[in-house]
DNA sequence: GATGAATGAGCCTTCATTCAT
DNA sequence: AATGAATGAAGGCTCATTCAT
């Protein structure tokens, strides 16, 4: 009988490889000799556990975008379900949780972004995730304001989001998590009724007491 | 006999190459071989103008920004010392401008972004334009805001440029300029002093007439 | 507790398995993981029983030879002593017996053919095959003709087996036995003296009385 | 201005090597950086001339091809319109010519030709050739016998030529090109009606003197 | 100035085989 | 007995670059 259960423990540890190569030289730069030295195994492993480079590439994808996703979806349930403001910074938050801003993380990411628009796959991954961002703001924000409306500040809120990311993304002290999240919080104060944000500012003041 | 003057000929002509094959087949895929053909002349040109493949993409991201920084320069000398919103808009639309959102344009500077985390002198160029935006944006709005309130606003609408951009590259219908513009304009309207906001509007009704 | 009697079993599954991926894919691209998998095991199953694949290939082209040669001497072991005529076309008849002109049997046979060249152990067992069947001519043809004349006809017929079979193998029709055996026997009747082949006429007409 | 005219040295002199190299190892181990280091270039130039392995294969079995087929047009074309046994022989002869009885060329023919069965290109190429050798032979056989017999004797021609081949390819001393011409003379006086063959001797002898 | 020839390094992948379980 | 894990070697191919012409 052969060691089992070994694809639970190879998948994981060369994906992590592969973000950490990513983050080293850059996809480009990003052999599978490289990726399984890291890793210390040999290269064929690749081909054995994922079938050929691309499909590692799009695991590696699929895994921090099922991060993400998790990280919002988490922030969301321990939320109030009548508080807007409070669920919106909740999608923020999970958009700028701490793993996602690790550089590795940060890098394969973008590298991802640039590739995506000449692979079929990943570009889909990219669009069911982008779209996913902009339908959860929209949920939130039609119930405070005319579809036409929530629709341009999802947009807007959406935008700031990336910006802000891509902007960090180059910037050599990295992306600053609570920045991006007061930037936003102003703009929502600016853009929601002001019995939405009077709302929420006292749920905020009771919880502290 | 050489002939002469053929730099300035052949050097825009590959570096147009150079983003047509970016935008065909991305980045990782372009290779001189490839470029060299699109242009009709032979691979060995690129070493003879460029020395070197390095160099070709360098000149290239530095063609782009080049455009950029020309496109928000020429609309800032049209407008009104004393019309900071008029000035911000300028800026938003030079980088939004129309040279800009080409697919060509968009892919590469994409494509560059990703490239410059990893290559030195990529990374420089990416910093300058960065700044460049911001220090524009600083100008203007210290006028009417304090500095650290300045700084925060130019911050968001930096993200909001950039977070724009991002999101439209990746999108199937490309990038919105005018969408772009009015939730910049929005955001603005938001966050100025009233008599700002004010002056700008009587000014744009003066022109009108 | 091993299971007893598994070689029986596992060996000529696997060298039909072989047959039937140099069928399909060709000798070439015949790896072990391909003709592991359609047997159903693991590929390590082939260097447990055939100690690498050189010896599974070896032994599927021996499986083969042993099955012609049993046809042959089947076929012969039924035909009367003296009748010469008979006898020949018992041989040809093997030759072309239904097993060998699958097309399992003939690709595989025809890769081996070419590789017995660069192989030592191929090429005896190639060797030993051809000269099996113009030992068994030549004993039939000694007894009525003279050794060299023999020696003549058994090279044609032989000649006439084999090109048969080649151009047949090419043949998206396959191999047509029946052909083989009239071009071969109208060449004996024109080849062997007139008592021979009028002996083995009035033999056929009493049988079927 | 580059060297020029470097394809027709090039070209022939790595299918030279191929078929070198074939003869040496085999089809199997025949590999590129093999040919290339027989013709003593860089195994890149493969891809250069010839876009790849499969293409330089191909080209050779085609020059193998056309080889031939100028030989036994050659032959033809010394021969009287009307002596149609004499016109037989040179097709024979053709397919026994020298060039085609070297090792090198036999056993790279014999590679190709089991390879052809999971080849399309050079299946059409094998066809090809065995349908124009039968479509020769049938052009000179129509005019002694009826076309029904007629087929039947090229089929058997056809047949003994392959046949002779292949079993010389497999044989140490080689392929005896004599021997082949004798036994297909010897078969052609027993099928062809007694005037043609009558014909063809007085021609003979009256060309000697 | 411009080109096709030529190359060496590197990449992804395949494969026969070994090994621990 | 049987397997999946793992590997090192090799294969075909791409590519940026150099060079003679």
């Amino acid at each position: 009988m052969p060691k089992v259960g070994m694809p639970a423990i190879r998948k994981p540890q060369l994906i992590d490889a592969t973000m950490h190569t990513i983050n080293e030289v850059g996809l480009q730069k990003a052999s599978v000799a490289m990726i399984s030295s890291y890793a210390g195994v040999s290269p064929a492993i690749i081909n054995h556990y994922f079938g050929g480079k691309d499909n590692l590439l799009e695991e590696t994808m699929r895994s921090i975008l099922r991060q993400l996703s998790q990280g919002v979806q988490q922030r969301l349930a321990l939320c109030a379900k009548d508080d807007v403001i409070e669920r919106i910074n909740a999608i923020v938050a999970g958009n700028f949780d701490l793993v996602q801003l690790d550089s590795k993380v940060v890098k394969t990411w973008l590298a991802f972004w640039a590739q995506a628009m000449h692979q079929p796959k990943l570009y889909r991954l990219q669009r069911v995730n982008e779209k996913r961002l902009l339908s959860h703001l929209l949920i939130e924000l039609k119930r405070v304001l005319t579809p036409e409306r929530a629709k341009f500040v999802a947009l807007s809120i959406a935008a700031l989001i990336d910006g802000i990311w891509l902007r960090g993304s180059l910037s050599p002290t990295g992306i600053d998590g609570q920045l991006a999240q007061r930037i936003i919080a102003d703009y929502l104060e600016k853009q929601l009724p002001s019995e939405t944000v009077e709302f929420h500012h006292q749920r905020q003041l009771a919880k502290r007491t």
